[in-house]
DNA sequence: ACACGTGTTATGCG
DNA sequence: TCGCATAACACGTG
C-alpha cells in the first residue's frame, strides 16, 4: 500500500489517536522488522515515555517521545499499516478502508506494538514484514519531500547523472515519497518515457514532470492514498491509454514493473 | 505450483 | 569512490 499519501494518512492516524498516553509495554519481538535490535532493546528505550508528535518525510515516519527520549522511526515497507485499538481491543483508527469507510481488518500480522497506560494499543500490521521500526531513524539522507519540493529542488534532483528518469523519481535520496505507482502516473501525465536518461530531458520535460508530480501527489493526498485514486486505469494486461487509446507498454524500468503509453510516451 | 508485488538495501561491476 | 543495475529480503495473493 504505502507511498507518500498512505504514509501521510498513517501519520495522521498516530497524531489523532496515538499521542499523549504513557507507553507501558512494547512488543518488539519480531527481530526482522526491528532489526538490528535485540528483543527488549526498543522496549527498554520506550517504556515510561509518551508519543508527543508524529512526523513524516517521504515514506518515513517518526515520533518524538518527549524530552531526552529517542525518536521512534516507523517505515511501512510494502504492506505495513498503522492500527490503533481501544482498551477493549476494538479499533479506533487506522487499518483498512473500503470506499472511504473503515472496515475491520485482519490483525494476525501485528509485527510491532505499543501498549498505552489505558490499555489502548498502537500496532504496525505488516504481513510481508518489509516494514521497519528503529530508534533515531536516518532521515537526513532523504531528499526533499515530494509534497513540498520546490522547483529548484526538483530540477536539482534531475540534474545529474544518466539514470532513467523513473529510477531517479524512485530514488528516495533525490526526492522522498514517490513509489512505483506514483512514478508511472507522473510519467504518464507528463508524457515522458520512463526509460529516458535524465540528462536527455528537456527543460520542458522537467517542467511537465514537476507539474504532474504536484497534481498526482496532491490528489492522492486528498483521497488518502494512491490505491484509492481509481488512478491508473491502465495498469493491467491488454490495457489501452485512457487518452489516446494506444496499447500500454509494459517492462521493467528502475527495477520495477512499469507501464506507459506506447505512442504518447514513446522513447 | 508458481509468478508477482504500492519498498529498501546489500552487492557487484565499470 | 561514484553511478547505476540487479538480486535479495518475507510472505500473502491470484
Amino acid at each position: 500500500m504505502p507511498e507518500l499519501p498512505e504514509v501521510e494518512s498513517a501519520r495522521a492516524v498516530i497524531e489523532r489517536a496515538g499521542l499523549g498516553r504513557e507507553i507501558v509495554g512494547v512488543d518488539d519481538s519480531d527481530t526482522y522488522v526491528c532489526r538490528p535490535y535485540l528483543p527488549g532493546q526498543i522496549r527498554d528505550a520506550l517504556v515510561g515515555r509518551t508519543l508527543v508528535a508524529a512526523h513524516r518525510r517521504g515514506k518515513s515516519m517518526w515520533c518524538d517521545t518527549g524530552e531526552g527520549g529517542p525518536e521512534l522511526g516507523i517505515h511501512l515497507g510494502m504492506s505495513g499499516k498503522i492500527v490503533i485499538a481501544a482498551p477493549d481491543g476494538s479499533e479506533i483508527d487506522g487499518g483498512d478502508y473500503w470506499e472511504g469507510r473503515r472496515v475491520h481488518g485482519d490483525y494476525r500480522w501485528s509485527r510491532f506494538a505499543l501498549t498505552f497506560a489505558d490499555g489502548g494499543r498502537l500496532m504496525l500490521v505488516d504481513p510481508r514484514r518489509l516494514g521497519r521500526v528503529r530508534l533515531d531513524p536516518p532521515i537526513a539522507s532523504l531528499g526533499p519531500d515530494a509534497a513540498t519540493v520546490t522547483p529548484a529542488q526538483f530540477r536539482a534532483a534531475l540534474a545529474r547523472g544518466t539514470a532513467p528518469v523513473k529510477a531517479r523519481l524512485l530514488d528516495q535520496e533525490a526526492i522522498a515519497g514517490i513509489g512505483n505507482l506514483l512514478a508511472d502516473q507522473i510519467l504518464w501525465a507528463a508524457r515522458v518515457n520512463p526509460g529516458r536518461p535524465v540528462d536527455e530531458l528537456s527543460a520542458d520535460d522537467v517542467d511537465r514532470l514537476l507539474r504532474a508530480m504536484r497534481r498526482a501527489v496532491g490528489s492522492a493526498l486528498k483521497q488518502g492514498g494512491v490505491h484509492t485514486l481509481g488512478l491508473i486505469p491502465y495498469r493491467f494486461a491488454g490495457a489501452h491509454c485512457p487518452r489516446d487509446g494506444a496499447p500500454m507498454a509494459k517492462s521493467t524500468v528502475g527495477g520495477r514493473t512499469s507501464w506507459w503509453c506506447s505512442v504518447e510516451q514513446a522513447f
